[in-house]
DNA sequence: CTAGCTGCAAATTCTTTGCTACTAT
DNA sequence: ATAGTAGCAAAGAATTTGCAGCTAG
């Protein structure tokens, strides 16, 4: 049996039953360098089992979520993507050119959303920002 | 006749056609507080004209957003919402308890965003945050 | 007049779900 | 053992679209 994906340990963690497609779909996930959707989800783990259905792969990112093991968003092209819940808050810039997701973090913006918020009289309990951008050619 | 609305005459500078279900569709709009979904926006409009199809109401937001006269926003909960473009660029605070949608606008967050957009290459075109927040009892 | 619009229903797209057989624990 | 899971196909929800008749300009 291969080794165990970062998202398999999390998911043992927190007692979810792990089936073979469960390893499999954490797998795809733990190593996605991107935010795939579904499909792609789905796409990549067919090459190592081919009987998994997509009804299982929305099946298995929904429990995750759910335990706070995944993260959803939502780019604006209509469907979900995912990625591993990351350590540390990022945010994201897309390129609108290429589709290209570039993660970053910026301490100073997390505390003024706060302020912003509760200028206004809330508690910021969540957000979401996503930045649309083209790459600055060098001239 | 009633008077125009401000959407509508947005249209008429825009060169649109204005047809009766276009008027109501974007008075509609304009009169609208919040940040109605489609099936919001064509229940409002059914009262004022009980023929208009939903099919209408959705080619002509999405016509309308092309030209850029209104807004489509996606707040999480699966649907589109809308707003006529406002003069100033705002973002949203949603009451993640009551659902309500508060607008502000906030120029050093603006300028962050663009700075953090340039530190790793990129140059802003637009972008999108909301804030989910809950209102703060005093005690 | 005629290009463009509308209503209707069918089609799409993304996601969820009922059901029966199967499997992790 | 047995509660939870997988596959399949059908159901849903939001949105789009083909078509034939209607209408703004």
């Amino acid at each position: 049996m291969p080794e165990k994906s970062e998202l398999e340990m999390l998911c043992l963690e927190k007692g979810l039953r792990m089936t073979g497609q469960r390893r499999i779909i954490a797998s795809v996930i733990s190593l996605a360098g991107d935010h795939p959707d579904v499909e792609e989800i789905h796409k990549r783990a067919v090459q190592r089992d081919n009987g998994i259905s997509i009804a299982t792969v929305y099946r298995t990112v929904k429990l995750m979520e759910e335990f706070g093991l995944v993260e959803r968003h939502e780019f604006g092209d209509g469907r979900a993507r995912f990625e591993v819940t990351p350590e540390a808050h990022h945010d994201h810039i897309i390129d609108v050119e290429t589709g290209e997701i570039v993660e970053f973090v910026d301490p100073e913006l997390e505390l003024l959303q706060r302020h912003i918020a509760e200028r206004l009289g809330y508690r910021l309990v969540d957000h979401r920002m996503e930045l649309f951008a083209v790459k600055i050619t060098g001239r």
